[in-house]
RNA sequence: GGAGAGGUGGCUGAGCGGUCGAAAGCGGCGGUCUUGAAAACCGUUGAAGGGUAACCCCCUUCCGUGGGUUCGAAUCCCACCCUCUCCGCCA
C-alpha cells in the first residue's frame, strides 16, 4: 500500500508515476473522493465530541443528584445524527481503502519505462552458453528415459502441469534443495524457517496477492478461509504482520523451502510443454526485512546470493532489470535471473529478486522502532528466489547433457548425490 | 470431537456502566548521586487519523473482531476468531 499521506499530496506526481506501469490512477475521482472523506471525518468528529461533552455533563449532573431529564431531552437526536454521518464515512472509507489495495507500488526511478518482458534491460552476463557437438535436446526428452520425468502419471494423479518424478531424478531434485539450503543458510547467514503452506486472507492481503490476483491462487474449499501458498514469500514475509520489530534485531534474513502453488487461470497458453510452468512447483525462498536506508543495498546483495547457486551449479545466465511495465504489483525494483536453457536456446527466468520498500510493510503493519525518532515506522521488505527448483533441474539437465543422453552432475552437486559423476 | 478458562499498552497484570487511554510492576528514555558503572531516588514513556505548511496545541478513534443495548461501554447482550488446560483420537 501506498503512503496515502504522500499520495494526497503528490498526487499528480503518483499519477504520472504509476502510469509508466500501465495502471490508470482517476485523479479527479480519487481527489474528491478524498475530499469527501475529510468533510465526513470532520464532522462525524464534531458530533462524537458534542456527544462525548454532554455525556460527561449527564454523569456529572447525575452524580450530583440533580434531575438529568431535561439534559436527556436535549441529546434525543444526538445518536441518529452521528450515526447517519458516521454509516455515510464509512461508506467513503472502505471506497478509499479497497482503492489503495489495489494500487500497485511506485517503480522506482531508475526503473525503465516499457510494457513487456522485451523492453527488460539486461545488466550483466555469467558464463558462456557451451557448445555442443550435437543437437541438444530439451529437458522433456532427456527425463522421458527411464520415465524419470513422468508427465503422464502427473496428469492421471492430478491434471495437466502436474509431474511425477521418479528415482535420481526425485533425489537430484531433492539435493538440489539441500544444496541452496546449506548455502543460504550456512554460507550467507540466512535463518532456515519452516512455514505453513495454507495461508489466511489476511497473510494474502499483507505481501499483496489479495484482493487483486485471487484466481492466481488456489483457495481451499469448505469452511475455512485458507490458500495454498504460490510461493514461501508469503507466509515467511507475514511472520513480522502486526509487529513492531526492535532496531538491533534488524535485519532479519530467512531462508526457506517451499513447495507453492499457482492457478494461474487461462494460464497463457505457454510452456505447456515440460515443468517449466507447473500447478505446483518447490523453491527456495529468501526473504529480507530490513532497515529503510539499508534496502537498495540488500537488494544487491540478495540478488548476489541467488545469483552464487548458479555459479557454484557453473550454469550460464544473465541478470536483468526489470522494466515498469514487467514488475509485480507490489515491487519496487526487481532483477530477474535467466538462466541458459539449450533446448530452448534462450535464457529464462529461475529467479527473480525484488525490493518492494514499505509497500508490503504498510499493508501488514510491519514496523521497526527508528531508533532516531523513537518512533514504529514501516520497514522495508525483499525477497528472490533462491532458486526455483523446478527450473534449475530443468537448467542442469539440458546444460549437463551429453550426446549419448546421460546428465553428468554438477561438481557442487556430488556430495549430495553419492559423489556419482553422472546422473 | 467433548469439558473448562481466558484474550487489556513493548511485556506482566488490575479495572462497581459515568473525567479510564486505562492502576501497579517490569522494560525503555531523561535526570540526581558516582571517578565510571551498578544500586537507590525523581521524572518521563502507546498507536492511528483529523484540524494545521509545520511545531506547540486541540479533537476523534483504538482494551481479540464484528454487531447490539445506552445520553454514555474495557465493563452489559449476541455472533465470530484466537490462545491455554483436561479428556478422546491421531503422524
Amino acid at each position: 500500500m501506498l503512503d496515502p499521506r504522500q499520495l494526497r499530496s503528490h498526487l499528480d506526481d503518483y499519477a504520472q508515476a504509476l502510469e509508466r506501469r500501465g495502471y490508470v490512477l482517476d485523479v479527479a475521482r480519487y481527489r474528491s473522493l478524498d475530499e469527501r472523506r475529510r468533510e465526513l471525518q470532520v464532522r462525524v468528529q464534531e458530533l462524537q465530541n458534542e456527544r462525548n461533552q454532554r455525556s460527561k455533563g449527564i454523569g456529572k449532573a447525575k452524580a450530583a443528584g440533580e434531575d438529568v431529564q431535561p439534559l436527556l431531552d436535549q441529546v434525543a437526536d444526538l445518536g441518529d445524527k452521528l450515526k447517519a454521518a458516521d454509516a455515510e464515512l464509512m461508506e467513503v472509507q472502505h471506497s478509499l481503502d479497497a482503492w489503495h489495495m489495489e494500487m500497485p507500488n511506485l517503480p522506482d526511478a531508475e526503473v525503465p519505462d516499457g510494457k513487456d518482458e522485451d523492453d527488460n534491460v539486461e545488466v550483466r552476463r555469467w558464463g558462456s552458453p557451451r557448445e555442443f557437438d550435437f543437437k541438444p535436446r530439451d529437458h522433456v526428452e532427456l527425463g522421458a528415459q527411464g520415465d524419470l520425468l513422468d508427465f503422464e502419471a502427473g496428469s492421471k494423479l492430478a491434471g495437466s502441469r502436474f509431474v511425477v518424478m521418479r528415482g535420481a531424478m526425485a533425489r537430484l531434485h531433492r539435493a538440489l534443495i539441500q544444496f541452496m539450503l546449506d548455502v543460504q543458510g550456512g554460507e550467507h547467514g540466512y535463518e532456515e524457517v519452516n512455514v505453513p503452506y495454507l495461508v489466511n486472507s489476511d497473510s494474502m492481503r499483507g505481501t499483496g496477492q489479495l484482493p487483486k490476483f485471487e484466481s492466481d491462487l488456489f483457495a481451499v474449499a469448505g469452511e475455512h478461509d485458507l490458500y495454498l501458498i504460490p510461493t514461501a514469500e508469503v507466509p515467511v514475509t507475514n511472520l513480522a504482520r502486526d509487529s513492531i520489530i526492535e532496531d538491533e534485531q534488524l535485519p532479519l534474513r530467512f531462508v526457506c523451502h517451499s513447495p507453492c502453488f499457482r492457478s494461474e487461470a487461462g494460464s497463457y497458453g505457454k510452456d505447456t510443454r515440460g515443468m517449466i510452468r507447473q500447478h505446483q512447483f518447490e523453491k527456495v525462498e529468501l526473504v529480507q526485512l530490513v532497515r529503510p536506508s539499508e534496502s537498495e543495498q540488500a537488494l544487491e546483495a540478495l540478488t548476489g546470493h541467488a545469483e552464487s547457486i548458479l555459479q557454484r551449479l557453473e550454469l550460464p545466465y544473465r541478470v536483468v532489470l526489470l522494466c515498469a511495465g514487467d514488475m509485480g504489483f507490489s515491487a519496487a525494483r526487481t532483477y530477474d535471473l535467466e538462466v541458459w536453457l539449450p533446448g530452448q536456446e534462450r535464457y529464462r527466468e529461475i529467479s527473480s529478486c525484488s525490493n518492494f520498500r514499505d509497500f508490503q510493510a504498510r499493508r501488514m503493519q510491519a514496523r521497526w522502532r527508528n531508533p532516531d525518532t523513537g518512533k514504529p515506522e514501516p520497514l522495508h521488505t525483499l525477497n528472490g528466489s533462491g532458486l526455483a527448483i523446478g527450473r534449475c533441474l530443468v537448467a542442469i539437465l539440458e546444460n549437463y547433457q551429453e550426446a549419448d543422453g546421460r546428465i553428468r552432475l554438477p561438481t557442487a552437486l556430488k556430495p549430495y548425490m553419492g559423489n556419482a559423476d553422472y546422473l
